[in-house]
DNA sequence: TCATTATATGAATTAAAATTCAACATATGA
DNA sequence: TCATATGTTGAATTTTAATTCATATAATGA
């Protein structure tokens, strides 16, 4: 970990890097990575193919690079809002806002960052995806923790915590999904899905059957 | 439509159709429609390059043959459900119920089915996997009808029905997904999607804050 | 049996992209 | 100013995989 001032070529360098980056990530999350060429990377980036080589060895590594930094973003987000103060409800809460609140912030990502995370992804040769894969894990572990402090101080019902995150996880998801596809189609927000996956969806109480 | 009787030939070239297809589906399961080489797709087979195109125009038409035959199980058995007789909650269930065993007795193709219906999929040039994705549109409008007459007979409480499909949804493939990935790590069924969905995952109902 | 037709084969062709690298440009600082 | 280092270029090369098609094989029925 270098640290210090960085240079005027440093920082130049970086931020060659970081306008490659970007570009191709405009690329890569519209049509994916395999319908996007390097020489189409380089010309919309206004540098030849062979430049791309020196920041990159290759496309996979361009593309693993450009994952990383996108999981970074979310990740980083999610797992703050999960250090919110306050009791259990409220840190997950806090959490659901910070999701909506990133993916509405970089739309243009969202796509890359759910096809790596949700679903099958095939871009990179296996094993190369894992890191990103296992960060979303830890993600969910934590919450799940959160879930189950929750539980212990009969704030939440008996559930098994990490089953709670995933299925949190995935109303999240999916609305979020939906409302990227279709904006503004149904609209929602935090507290709808705090409201359904907390509260009952359920009218009758006495009609439960546990 | 042609009806009637196939011949021995007609037979023997849709069992041969139908090979094909099979192996198609487990190594495009496994490695993504990019990463799965026609010539792969004919050793696996058993047959010759050129025969796959005697079979198939090329590449893309033999995936979304293969699509569109995956596509057919999961949507026919998701509508079917909904059929069921009883009430909205009943048929709820019903369809959980389906989702979580065609999943299962399908395991090689909930991948490829994943990935086409929900995450960004760049399989195919675009407007062909349209389709699909219409398709299982259709079902979250049916899925959607469902809860709005339950919800007009009071039997759950006042959400937008389209919302509260995609959110019933996303629950089941997070929860399902994850099983995929991990079988057995954290065990569930379909009662346990319907508790946390429709029963509260809250404690304390007087600290409902509507 | 043998001519005709239908089917299957896989080496050869073509197409598309990734990657390389010798040549060029620009900045640095002696 | 010039020698050196650093960064950039894009045509040429290499790689990879889709697609074709002349040839071989098998089935059919006269």
């Amino acid at each position: 970990m270098k640290t210090g001032k960085p240079s005027r070529k440093e920082k130049e360098y970086l931020r060659h890097r970081h306008e490659i980056l970007q570009t191709a990530l405009e690329l890569f999350s519209q049509r994916g990575f395999h319908n996007v060429s390097m020489h189409e990377i380089a010309t919309a980036s206004e540098f030849a193919v062979g430049t791309l080589y020196k920041f990159f060895s290759n496309k996979e590594d361009l593309y693993r690079n450009l994952i990383i930094d996108v999981s970074n973003v979310f990740h980083s987000s999610l797992m703050a809002a999960l250090e919110t103060s306050g009791n259990e409800l409220e840190k997950i809460k806090a959490c659901v806002d910070a999701k909506i609140k990133v993916f509405l912030d970089n739309l243009d990502y969202v796509h890359l960052y759910m096809a790596e995370t949700q679903g099958a992804s095939f871009n990179v040769k296996a094993g190369l995806d894992t890191e990103i894969r296992d960060r979303y894990e830890k993600f969910l572990k934590q919450l799940a923790c959160v879930f189950e402090n929750g539980i212990k101080k009969r704030l939440f019902k008996k559930f098994d915590p990490y089953l709670l995150a995933v299925a949190l996880d995935g109303i999240s998801n999916a609305l979020l999904f939906h409302h990227v596809e279709y904006p503004g189609a149904h609209p929602f927000d935090a507290d709808l899905i705090i409201n359904i996956f907390f509260h009952q969806v359920y009218e009758k109480e006495d009609l439960r059957d546990e």
